[in-house]
DNA sequence: GCCGCCAACTGGTCCGACCAGTGGACTAGG
DNA sequence: CCTAGTCCACTGGTCGGACCAGTTGGCGGC
Protein backbone atom coordinates (compact mmCIF):
# COMPACT_ATOMS: atom_id res chain seq x y z
CA UNK A 1 0.00 0.00 0.00
CA UNK A 2 1.48 3.12 -0.96
CA UNK A 3 1.58 6.00 1.55
CA UNK A 4 -0.34 8.74 -0.03
CA UNK A 5 1.28 11.78 0.54
CA UNK A 6 1.07 14.19 3.73
CA UNK A 7 0.57 17.67 2.46
CA UNK A 8 1.90 20.45 5.37
CA UNK A 9 -0.87 22.82 5.26
CA UNK A 10 1.79 25.62 3.57
CA UNK A 11 1.77 29.04 5.53
CA UNK A 12 3.30 32.06 4.20
CA UNK A 13 6.74 32.15 5.54
CA UNK A 14 7.80 35.49 6.03
CA UNK A 15 11.24 37.22 5.42
CA UNK A 16 12.32 37.77 8.98
CA UNK A 17 11.78 34.03 9.69
CA UNK A 18 14.05 32.74 7.04
CA UNK A 19 16.86 35.48 8.27
CA UNK A 20 16.14 33.87 11.53
CA UNK A 21 16.54 30.20 10.30
CA UNK A 22 19.53 30.81 8.40
CA UNK A 23 21.16 32.56 11.10
CA UNK A 24 20.35 29.50 13.33
CA UNK A 25 21.19 26.81 10.68
CA UNK A 26 24.81 28.70 10.34
CA UNK A 27 25.06 28.11 14.09
CA UNK A 28 23.83 24.55 13.88
CA UNK A 29 26.54 23.39 10.70
CA UNK A 30 29.23 25.26 13.52
CA UNK A 31 29.65 28.29 10.84
CA UNK A 32 28.92 30.80 13.79
CA UNK A 33 30.17 30.14 16.89
CA UNK A 34 29.36 32.06 20.61
CA UNK A 35 31.77 34.99 20.47
CA UNK A 36 31.60 35.69 16.78
CA UNK A 37 29.94 38.47 15.23
CA UNK A 38 27.72 39.33 12.57
CA UNK A 39 27.82 41.83 10.22
CA UNK A 40 26.46 45.35 11.36
CA UNK A 41 22.32 45.50 10.33
CA UNK A 42 23.21 47.97 7.54
CA UNK A 43 25.71 45.17 6.21
CA UNK A 44 23.04 42.32 6.68
CA UNK A 45 20.57 44.42 4.82
CA UNK A 46 22.74 44.22 1.37
CA UNK A 47 23.46 40.16 2.25
CA UNK A 48 20.04 39.56 2.32
CA UNK A 49 18.58 41.65 0.20
CA UNK A 50 15.87 43.00 2.56
CA UNK A 51 14.89 46.21 3.94
CA UNK A 52 16.65 47.37 7.80
CA UNK A 53 13.34 46.42 9.53
CA UNK A 54 13.31 42.82 8.52
CA UNK A 55 16.74 42.62 9.39
CA UNK A 56 15.86 44.32 12.45
CA UNK A 57 12.74 42.13 13.30
CA UNK A 58 14.84 39.01 12.91
CA UNK A 59 17.56 40.40 15.40
CA UNK A 60 14.51 40.98 17.96
CA UNK A 61 13.62 37.36 17.54
CA UNK A 62 17.43 35.66 17.89
CA UNK A 63 17.79 37.98 20.39
CA UNK A 64 14.77 37.21 22.80
CA UNK A 65 15.97 33.92 21.87
CA UNK A 66 19.14 34.46 23.51
CA UNK A 67 21.18 33.54 20.26
CA UNK A 68 22.59 37.29 19.83
CA UNK A 69 22.76 40.10 21.50
CA UNK A 70 22.77 43.93 20.20
CA UNK A 71 25.08 47.06 21.77
CA UNK A 72 24.07 50.32 20.15
CA UNK A 73 27.40 51.67 18.72
CA UNK A 74 29.32 48.58 18.77
CA UNK A 75 31.25 48.02 15.51
CA UNK A 76 31.80 45.07 15.87
CA UNK A 77 28.31 43.97 15.01
CA UNK A 78 25.77 41.69 17.04
CA UNK A 79 27.25 38.79 19.34
CA UNK A 80 27.13 35.36 18.94
CA UNK A 81 26.23 34.43 22.37
CA UNK A 82 27.00 31.22 24.25
CA UNK A 83 23.78 28.95 25.40
CA UNK A 84 22.12 30.72 28.43
CA UNK A 85 19.44 29.09 30.47
CA UNK A 86 17.76 32.82 30.30
CA UNK A 87 15.70 31.83 27.40
CA UNK A 88 14.29 28.41 28.88
CA UNK A 89 13.53 29.96 32.35
CA UNK A 90 11.41 32.65 30.69
CA UNK A 91 9.47 29.90 29.22
CA UNK A 92 9.05 27.71 32.24
CA UNK A 93 8.33 31.12 34.20
CA UNK A 94 5.48 32.04 31.95
CA UNK A 95 4.20 28.54 32.07
CA UNK A 96 4.16 28.49 35.91
CA UNK A 97 2.23 32.33 35.22
CA UNK A 98 -0.35 31.21 33.00
CA UNK A 99 -1.22 29.38 36.07
CA UNK A 100 -0.69 25.88 33.97
CA UNK A 101 1.72 25.33 36.77
CA UNK A 102 0.95 25.18 40.28
CA UNK A 103 3.31 25.29 43.25
CA UNK A 104 3.43 21.74 43.60
CA UNK A 105 3.80 20.59 40.21
CA UNK A 106 7.28 23.10 40.61
CA UNK A 107 8.05 21.30 43.88
CA UNK A 108 7.25 18.21 42.94
CA UNK A 109 9.46 18.47 40.20
CA UNK A 110 12.00 19.45 41.95
CA UNK A 111 12.33 16.56 44.38
CA UNK A 112 11.76 14.05 41.39
CA UNK A 113 14.62 15.51 39.95
CA UNK A 114 17.21 16.61 42.70
CA UNK A 115 16.20 12.93 43.92
CA UNK A 116 17.60 11.47 41.25
CA UNK A 117 20.10 13.48 40.51
CA UNK A 118 21.71 12.39 43.98
CA UNK A 119 20.79 8.93 43.66
CA UNK A 120 23.21 8.72 40.60
CA UNK A 121 25.68 11.19 42.24
CA UNK A 122 25.75 8.75 45.21
CA UNK A 123 26.92 6.43 42.36
CA UNK A 124 29.37 8.00 40.17
CA UNK A 125 30.95 10.27 42.51
CA UNK A 126 34.83 10.31 43.33
CA UNK A 127 36.68 10.87 46.88
CA UNK A 128 37.33 14.58 45.01
CA UNK A 129 33.91 14.78 44.71
CA UNK A 130 32.93 14.18 47.92
CA UNK A 131 35.22 16.40 49.24
CA UNK A 132 33.89 19.50 47.19
CA UNK A 133 30.45 18.36 48.82
CA UNK A 134 31.54 18.76 52.34
CA UNK A 135 33.17 21.99 51.02
CA UNK A 136 29.56 23.24 50.06
CA UNK A 137 28.03 22.72 53.35
CA UNK A 138 31.17 24.26 54.95
CA UNK A 139 29.87 27.11 52.72
CA UNK A 140 26.72 27.19 53.22
CA UNK A 141 26.95 27.62 56.96
CA UNK A 142 29.20 30.75 56.80
CA UNK A 143 26.85 31.96 54.40
CA UNK A 144 23.68 32.03 56.82
CA UNK A 145 25.09 34.42 58.99
CA UNK A 146 25.58 36.50 56.25
CA UNK A 147 21.40 36.58 55.05
CA UNK A 148 19.19 34.59 53.22
CA UNK A 149 20.57 35.70 49.46
CA UNK A 150 23.96 34.20 50.68
CA UNK A 151 22.13 30.83 51.82
CA UNK A 152 20.09 30.63 48.70
CA UNK A 153 23.43 31.15 46.81
CA UNK A 154 25.32 28.44 48.77
CA UNK A 155 22.57 26.29 48.20
CA UNK A 156 22.29 26.40 44.23
CA UNK A 157 25.88 25.77 44.29
CA UNK A 158 26.11 22.71 46.20
CA UNK A 159 22.53 21.52 43.81
CA UNK A 160 24.98 22.35 40.99
CA UNK A 161 27.60 20.24 42.27
CA UNK A 162 25.10 17.59 42.56
CA UNK A 163 23.92 17.69 39.35
CA UNK A 164 27.32 18.11 37.62
CA UNK A 165 28.37 14.94 39.34
CA UNK A 166 25.53 13.32 38.16
CA UNK A 167 27.11 13.95 34.89
CA UNK A 168 23.64 15.36 33.11
CA UNK A 169 23.81 18.72 32.49
CA UNK A 170 20.17 18.14 31.35
CA UNK A 171 19.28 17.76 35.26
CA UNK A 172 21.04 20.54 36.37
CA UNK A 173 19.98 23.21 33.28
CA UNK A 174 15.79 21.91 34.82
CA UNK A 175 16.76 21.77 38.24
CA UNK A 176 18.34 25.81 38.53
CA UNK A 177 15.20 26.74 36.02
CA UNK A 178 12.32 25.73 38.07
CA UNK A 179 14.66 26.93 41.44
CA UNK A 180 14.82 30.26 40.03
CA UNK A 181 11.14 29.99 39.06
CA UNK A 182 10.19 28.99 42.57
CA UNK A 183 11.96 31.29 44.51
CA UNK A 184 10.63 33.58 42.24
CA UNK A 185 7.20 33.11 43.56
CA UNK A 186 8.34 32.48 47.25
CA UNK A 187 11.66 33.96 48.27
CA UNK A 188 10.13 37.22 49.66
CA UNK A 189 8.14 35.03 52.27
CA UNK A 190 11.08 32.51 53.40
CA UNK A 191 13.33 35.40 53.29
CA UNK A 192 10.77 37.36 55.58
CA UNK A 193 9.37 34.48 57.39
CA UNK A 194 10.25 35.12 61.30
CA UNK A 195 12.24 31.69 61.45
CA UNK A 196 14.16 32.27 58.70
CA UNK A 197 17.21 31.42 60.64
CA UNK A 198 15.84 28.78 62.35
CA UNK A 199 14.43 27.14 58.32
CA UNK A 200 17.80 28.00 57.20
CA UNK A 201 19.54 25.69 59.53
CA UNK A 202 17.53 23.05 59.79
CA UNK A 203 18.14 23.26 55.58
CA UNK A 204 21.71 22.93 55.90
CA UNK A 205 21.37 20.28 58.67
CA UNK A 206 19.00 17.78 55.92
CA UNK A 207 21.70 18.99 53.64
CA UNK A 208 24.48 17.66 56.29
CA UNK A 209 22.50 13.85 56.23
CA UNK A 210 22.25 13.78 52.08
CA UNK A 211 25.99 13.88 52.04
CA UNK A 212 26.46 11.51 54.56
CA UNK A 213 24.04 9.30 52.76
CA UNK A 214 26.22 9.62 49.51
CA UNK A 215 29.39 9.09 51.40
CA UNK A 216 28.39 5.51 52.20
CA UNK A 217 26.90 4.99 48.72
CA UNK A 218 23.28 5.04 49.68
CA UNK A 219 21.81 6.48 46.86
CA UNK A 220 18.05 5.20 47.95
CA UNK A 221 18.44 6.78 51.69
CA UNK A 222 20.31 9.97 49.57
CA UNK A 223 17.71 10.55 47.36
CA UNK A 224 14.66 10.02 50.15
CA UNK A 225 16.29 12.55 52.61
CA UNK A 226 16.70 15.01 49.58
CA UNK A 227 12.99 14.84 49.03
CA UNK A 228 11.76 14.82 52.65
CA UNK A 229 14.37 17.89 52.71
CA UNK A 230 12.68 19.72 49.86
CA UNK A 231 9.11 18.86 51.19
CA UNK A 232 9.75 20.30 54.71
CA UNK A 233 11.50 23.68 53.46
CA UNK A 234 8.52 24.27 51.33
CA UNK A 235 5.42 21.84 52.02
CA UNK A 236 4.17 25.52 54.32
CA UNK A 237 3.33 27.24 51.13
CA UNK A 238 1.62 24.50 49.23
CA UNK A 239 -2.19 23.88 49.75
CA UNK A 240 -3.08 20.96 51.93
CA UNK A 241 -4.92 19.59 49.05
CA UNK A 242 -1.61 19.24 47.00
CA UNK A 243 0.49 18.56 49.84
CA UNK A 244 -0.85 14.81 49.71
CA UNK A 245 1.02 14.16 45.84
CA UNK A 246 4.07 15.32 46.88
CA UNK A 247 3.81 13.12 49.71
CA UNK A 248 3.47 10.52 47.44
CA UNK A 249 7.07 10.97 46.03
CA UNK A 250 8.63 10.92 49.69
CA UNK A 251 7.58 7.35 50.31
CA UNK A 252 8.97 4.21 48.24
CA UNK B 1 24.46 45.94 60.49
CA UNK B 2 22.61 47.77 57.83
CA UNK B 3 22.71 45.95 54.25
CA UNK B 4 24.57 48.18 51.56
CA UNK B 5 21.99 48.84 48.90
CA UNK B 6 22.99 46.00 45.79
CA UNK B 7 22.94 48.71 42.59
CA UNK B 8 21.60 46.80 39.45
CA UNK B 9 24.00 47.80 36.69
CA UNK B 10 22.06 50.09 34.47
CA UNK B 11 21.34 48.94 30.76
CA UNK B 12 19.12 50.55 28.48
CA UNK B 13 15.95 49.42 28.15
CA UNK B 14 14.76 49.25 24.39
CA UNK B 15 11.49 50.99 24.28
CA UNK B 16 9.85 47.32 22.54
CA UNK B 17 10.91 45.27 25.54
CA UNK B 18 8.98 48.15 27.39
CA UNK B 19 5.77 47.04 25.30
CA UNK B 20 7.07 43.48 25.73
CA UNK B 21 6.88 43.56 29.20
CA UNK B 22 3.44 45.58 29.48
CA UNK B 23 1.31 42.75 27.36
CA UNK B 24 3.28 40.19 29.28
CA UNK B 25 2.21 41.93 32.34
CA UNK B 26 -1.47 42.10 31.09
CA UNK B 27 -1.27 38.59 30.61
CA UNK B 28 -0.05 37.71 34.43
CA UNK B 29 -2.70 40.03 35.79
CA UNK B 30 -5.26 38.20 33.78
CA UNK B 31 -6.26 41.04 31.90
CA UNK B 32 -5.08 39.27 28.47
CA UNK B 33 -6.35 35.85 28.43
CA UNK B 34 -6.24 33.22 25.29
CA UNK B 35 -8.35 34.10 22.24
CA UNK B 36 -8.32 37.41 22.59
CA UNK B 37 -7.26 40.44 20.44
CA UNK B 38 -4.47 42.60 20.41
CA UNK B 39 -5.34 46.01 18.70
CA UNK B 40 -3.82 46.39 15.09
CA UNK B 41 -0.51 47.32 15.06
CA UNK B 42 -1.32 51.03 13.54
CA UNK B 43 -3.80 51.41 16.99
CA UNK B 44 -0.74 50.20 19.04
CA UNK B 45 1.48 52.80 17.86
CA UNK B 46 -0.95 55.58 19.14
CA UNK B 47 -1.52 53.68 22.68
CA UNK B 48 2.39 53.37 23.25
CA UNK B 49 3.05 56.68 21.33
CA UNK B 50 5.56 55.23 19.53
CA UNK B 51 6.66 54.25 15.68
CA UNK B 52 5.14 51.57 14.20
CA UNK B 53 8.63 49.61 13.50
CA UNK B 54 9.07 49.19 17.57
CA UNK B 55 5.43 47.82 17.82
CA UNK B 56 6.41 45.50 15.68
CA UNK B 57 9.48 44.53 16.81
CA UNK B 58 7.49 43.64 20.06
CA UNK B 59 4.97 41.93 18.17
CA UNK B 60 7.62 39.77 17.01
CA UNK B 61 9.18 38.72 19.82
CA UNK B 62 6.11 37.77 21.54
CA UNK B 63 5.04 35.83 18.50
CA UNK B 64 8.78 34.14 18.99
CA UNK B 65 8.07 33.13 22.87
CA UNK B 66 5.11 31.84 21.35
CA UNK B 67 2.51 34.81 22.76
CA UNK B 68 0.82 35.97 20.27
CA UNK B 69 0.23 35.53 16.83
CA UNK B 70 -0.57 38.23 13.68
CA UNK B 71 -2.26 36.95 10.37
CA UNK B 72 -1.64 39.40 7.31
CA UNK B 73 -5.11 41.26 6.49
CA UNK B 74 -6.71 39.98 9.80
CA UNK B 75 -8.94 42.84 10.83
CA UNK B 76 -9.18 41.64 14.54
CA UNK B 77 -5.75 42.46 15.26
CA UNK B 78 -3.22 39.95 16.67
CA UNK B 79 -4.55 36.56 18.72
CA UNK B 80 -3.34 35.78 22.31
CA UNK B 81 -2.52 32.15 21.98
CA UNK B 82 -2.42 29.83 24.78
CA UNK B 83 0.51 28.66 26.08
CA UNK B 84 2.07 25.90 23.48
CA UNK B 85 5.43 23.46 24.46
CA UNK B 86 6.85 24.60 20.92
CA UNK B 87 9.00 27.69 22.33
CA UNK B 88 10.03 25.32 25.80
CA UNK B 89 10.68 22.79 22.96
CA UNK B 90 12.58 24.97 20.16
CA UNK B 91 14.70 26.15 23.47
CA UNK B 92 15.79 22.47 24.64
CA UNK B 93 16.04 21.60 20.58
CA UNK B 94 18.49 24.40 20.82
CA UNK B 95 20.86 23.15 23.77
CA UNK B 96 20.78 19.71 22.54
CA UNK B 97 21.89 21.06 18.70
CA UNK B 98 24.81 23.54 20.67
CA UNK B 99 26.20 19.90 21.39
CA UNK B 100 25.78 20.82 25.14
CA UNK B 101 23.40 18.09 24.87
CA UNK B 102 24.22 14.32 24.81
CA UNK B 103 21.78 11.84 23.41
CA UNK B 104 22.63 9.74 26.56
CA UNK B 105 22.14 12.95 28.91
CA UNK B 106 17.88 13.38 27.06
CA UNK B 107 17.56 9.51 27.66
CA UNK B 108 19.04 9.63 30.88
CA UNK B 109 16.89 12.65 31.64
CA UNK B 110 13.74 10.63 30.37
CA UNK B 111 14.36 7.67 31.88
CA UNK B 112 14.11 10.25 35.64
CA UNK B 113 11.16 11.53 34.46
CA UNK B 114 8.79 8.97 33.30
CA UNK B 115 10.42 6.60 36.09
CA UNK B 116 9.30 9.23 38.64
CA UNK B 117 6.22 9.40 37.22
CA UNK B 118 4.97 6.23 37.29
CA UNK B 119 6.17 5.16 40.24
CA UNK B 120 3.77 8.18 41.12
CA UNK B 121 0.97 7.18 39.01
CA UNK B 122 1.15 3.70 40.77
CA UNK B 123 -0.39 5.00 43.29
CA UNK B 124 -2.65 7.70 42.42
CA UNK B 125 -4.44 5.85 39.76
CA UNK B 126 -8.14 5.31 40.18
CA UNK B 127 -9.37 2.13 38.64
CA UNK B 128 -11.23 3.98 35.88
CA UNK B 129 -7.17 5.71 34.76
CA UNK B 130 -6.20 1.56 34.97
CA UNK B 131 -8.86 0.81 32.04
CA UNK B 132 -7.66 4.15 30.33
CA UNK B 133 -4.26 2.98 30.33
CA UNK B 134 -5.16 -1.28 29.11
CA UNK B 135 -7.06 0.94 26.77
CA UNK B 136 -3.63 2.65 25.17
CA UNK B 137 -1.68 -0.40 25.25
CA UNK B 138 -4.38 -1.87 22.77
CA UNK B 139 -4.18 1.11 20.19
CA UNK B 140 -0.55 0.71 20.57
CA UNK B 141 -0.82 -3.08 19.21
CA UNK B 142 -3.12 -1.76 16.45
CA UNK B 143 -1.05 0.93 15.61
CA UNK B 144 2.09 -1.14 14.96
CA UNK B 145 0.49 -2.54 12.10
CA UNK B 146 0.14 0.56 10.66
CA UNK B 147 3.71 2.04 10.56
CA UNK B 148 6.16 3.45 13.04
CA UNK B 149 4.47 6.89 13.10
CA UNK B 150 1.22 5.75 14.66
CA UNK B 151 2.85 3.72 16.80
CA UNK B 152 4.80 6.81 18.11
CA UNK B 153 1.69 8.34 18.29
CA UNK B 154 0.12 5.77 20.46
CA UNK B 155 3.47 5.28 22.67
CA UNK B 156 2.76 9.17 23.39
CA UNK B 157 -0.81 8.86 24.38
CA UNK B 158 0.61 6.37 27.32
CA UNK B 159 3.05 8.36 28.23
CA UNK B 160 1.00 11.37 28.56
CA UNK B 161 -1.93 9.57 30.46
CA UNK B 162 0.81 8.47 33.08
CA UNK B 163 1.64 12.21 33.33
CA UNK B 164 -2.12 13.34 33.65
CA UNK B 165 -2.24 10.66 36.22
CA UNK B 166 0.35 11.63 38.26
CA UNK B 167 -0.76 15.05 38.65
CA UNK B 168 2.39 17.00 37.62
CA UNK B 169 1.42 18.52 34.25
CA UNK B 170 5.24 19.76 34.28
CA UNK B 171 6.57 16.11 33.80
CA UNK B 172 4.20 15.07 31.38
CA UNK B 173 5.53 18.62 29.36
CA UNK B 174 9.27 17.73 29.89
CA UNK B 175 8.69 14.40 28.83
CA UNK B 176 6.98 15.60 25.78
CA UNK B 177 9.54 18.38 25.32
CA UNK B 178 12.47 15.70 25.74
CA UNK B 179 11.00 12.95 23.73
CA UNK B 180 10.23 15.26 20.88
CA UNK B 181 14.28 16.44 21.07
CA UNK B 182 14.93 13.04 21.01
CA UNK B 183 12.86 12.13 18.13
CA UNK B 184 14.37 14.66 15.78
CA UNK B 185 17.42 13.05 16.36
CA UNK B 186 16.86 9.44 16.00
CA UNK B 187 13.45 9.01 14.68
CA UNK B 188 14.57 8.32 10.87
CA UNK B 189 17.23 5.48 12.26
CA UNK B 190 14.42 3.75 14.32
CA UNK B 191 11.77 4.37 11.56
CA UNK B 192 14.25 2.62 8.86
CA UNK B 193 15.80 0.08 11.50
CA UNK B 194 14.98 -3.43 10.00
CA UNK B 195 14.13 -5.27 13.10
CA UNK B 196 11.89 -1.92 13.20
CA UNK B 197 8.71 -3.86 14.02
CA UNK B 198 10.14 -6.52 16.30
CA UNK B 199 11.19 -3.12 18.37
CA UNK B 200 7.69 -1.86 18.49
CA UNK B 201 6.71 -5.44 19.71
CA UNK B 202 9.24 -5.49 22.38
CA UNK B 203 8.32 -2.09 23.43
CA UNK B 204 4.74 -3.00 23.85
CA UNK B 205 5.50 -6.03 26.12
CA UNK B 206 7.61 -3.64 28.13
CA UNK B 207 4.70 -1.28 28.35
CA UNK B 208 2.55 -4.02 29.50
CA UNK B 209 4.43 -5.15 32.05
CA UNK B 210 4.82 -1.74 33.59
CA UNK B 211 0.66 -1.61 33.69
CA UNK B 212 0.69 -4.95 34.97
CA UNK B 213 2.91 -3.58 38.15
CA UNK B 214 1.05 -0.43 38.51
CA UNK B 215 -1.99 -2.45 38.59
CA UNK B 216 -0.23 -4.28 41.40
CA UNK B 217 0.31 -0.97 43.16
CA UNK B 218 4.00 -1.79 42.85
CA UNK B 219 5.54 1.41 41.93
CA UNK B 220 9.05 0.88 42.41
CA UNK B 221 8.81 -2.26 39.73
CA UNK B 222 6.98 -0.45 37.88
CA UNK B 223 9.62 2.34 37.11
CA UNK B 224 12.30 0.15 37.44
CA UNK B 225 11.11 -1.40 34.46
CA UNK B 226 9.89 1.96 33.10
CA UNK B 227 13.54 2.81 32.67
CA UNK B 228 14.71 -0.47 31.89
CA UNK B 229 12.75 -0.56 28.65
CA UNK B 230 13.63 2.89 27.86
CA UNK B 231 17.11 2.01 27.79
CA UNK B 232 16.51 -1.13 25.81
CA UNK B 233 15.01 0.84 23.40
CA UNK B 234 17.72 3.68 22.58
CA UNK B 235 20.68 1.73 24.25
CA UNK B 236 21.72 0.84 20.43
CA UNK B 237 22.33 4.64 19.67
CA UNK B 238 24.00 5.57 22.62
CA UNK B 239 28.39 5.67 22.98
CA UNK B 240 29.20 2.99 24.83
CA UNK B 241 30.70 5.08 27.10
CA UNK B 242 28.18 6.77 28.23
CA UNK B 243 25.53 3.77 28.49
CA UNK B 244 27.57 3.30 32.13
CA UNK B 245 26.31 5.89 33.64
CA UNK B 246 22.19 5.08 32.10
CA UNK B 247 22.56 1.68 33.62
CA UNK B 248 23.25 3.22 36.83
CA UNK B 249 19.88 5.17 36.80
CA UNK B 250 18.24 1.51 36.89
CA UNK B 251 19.79 -0.39 39.36
CA UNK B 252 18.52 0.64 42.60
C1' DG C 1 55.64 58.10 24.67
C1' DC C 2 50.90 59.19 26.56
C1' DC C 3 46.46 61.37 26.63
C1' DG C 4 42.43 63.54 24.92
C1' DC C 5 39.73 64.72 21.01
C1' DC C 6 37.03 63.64 16.87
C1' DA C 7 34.87 61.43 13.04
C1' DA C 8 33.06 57.31 11.20
C1' DC C 9 30.60 54.06 12.33
C1' DT C 10 26.96 51.45 15.32
C1' DG C 11 22.12 50.32 16.78
C1' DG C 12 17.42 52.57 18.27
C1' DT C 13 13.64 54.96 16.70
C1' DC C 14 10.67 57.43 13.73
C1' DC C 15 8.08 58.53 9.39
C1' DG C 16 5.74 57.69 5.14
C1' DA C 17 4.70 54.66 1.53
C1' DC C 18 3.15 50.58 -1.13
C1' DC C 19 1.41 45.89 -1.59
C1' DA C 20 -1.33 41.56 -1.15
C1' DG C 21 -4.55 39.68 1.48
C1' DT C 22 -8.70 39.43 4.76
C1' DG C 23 -13.30 39.92 6.22
C1' DG C 24 -17.38 42.44 7.08
C1' DA C 25 -20.82 45.27 5.02
C1' DC C 26 -23.50 46.11 1.43
C1' DT C 27 -26.17 44.90 -2.56
C1' DA C 28 -28.35 42.13 -6.18
C1' DG C 29 -30.73 38.07 -6.80
C1' DG C 30 -33.61 34.28 -5.21
C1' DC D 1 -37.36 37.64 3.81
C1' DC D 2 -32.99 35.21 3.17
C1' DT D 3 -28.98 33.98 0.44
C1' DA D 4 -24.93 34.75 -2.51
C1' DG D 5 -21.81 37.62 -4.60
C1' DT D 6 -19.17 41.92 -4.79
C1' DC D 7 -16.50 45.45 -2.91
C1' DC D 8 -13.76 48.29 -0.02
C1' DA D 9 -11.77 49.63 4.28
C1' DC D 10 -8.33 47.90 6.87
C1' DT D 11 -4.93 44.49 8.11
C1' DG D 12 -0.07 42.98 8.44
C1' DG D 13 4.51 42.59 5.58
C1' DT D 14 8.02 45.05 3.54
C1' DC D 15 10.54 48.88 1.91
C1' DG D 16 13.45 53.21 1.89
C1' DG D 17 15.03 57.16 4.00
C1' DA D 18 16.01 59.95 7.96
C1' DC D 19 17.71 61.46 12.55
C1' DC D 20 19.74 60.65 17.07
C1' DA D 21 22.75 59.06 20.89
C1' DG D 22 26.31 56.23 21.87
C1' DT D 23 30.67 53.57 21.06
C1' DT D 24 35.24 52.98 19.19
C1' DG D 25 39.54 53.42 17.26
C1' DG D 26 42.72 56.30 15.20
C1' DC D 27 44.61 60.76 14.73
C1' DG D 28 46.90 64.70 16.40
C1' DG D 29 48.60 67.56 20.18
C1' DC D 30 51.05 67.41 24.39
Amino acid sequence: MPKSPRFQPVQPVRAYQRIVEQVEEALARGELTPGQRLPSERELVTQFAVSRSTVREALRVLESNGVVRSRPGDPNGPEILPFSQSALRKQVARLARVDELTLSELIGFRMIMDGAAIQVASRLRTPEQLDELEATLVAMRAAIDVDFDAFSEADLAFHELIARISRNSLIQTCNEVVRGVVLGLISDKIAHAPNSRALMLESLHHHAEVVDAIRTGNGHAAARIARQNMFDYYAGYVPDTEQATLLALIED
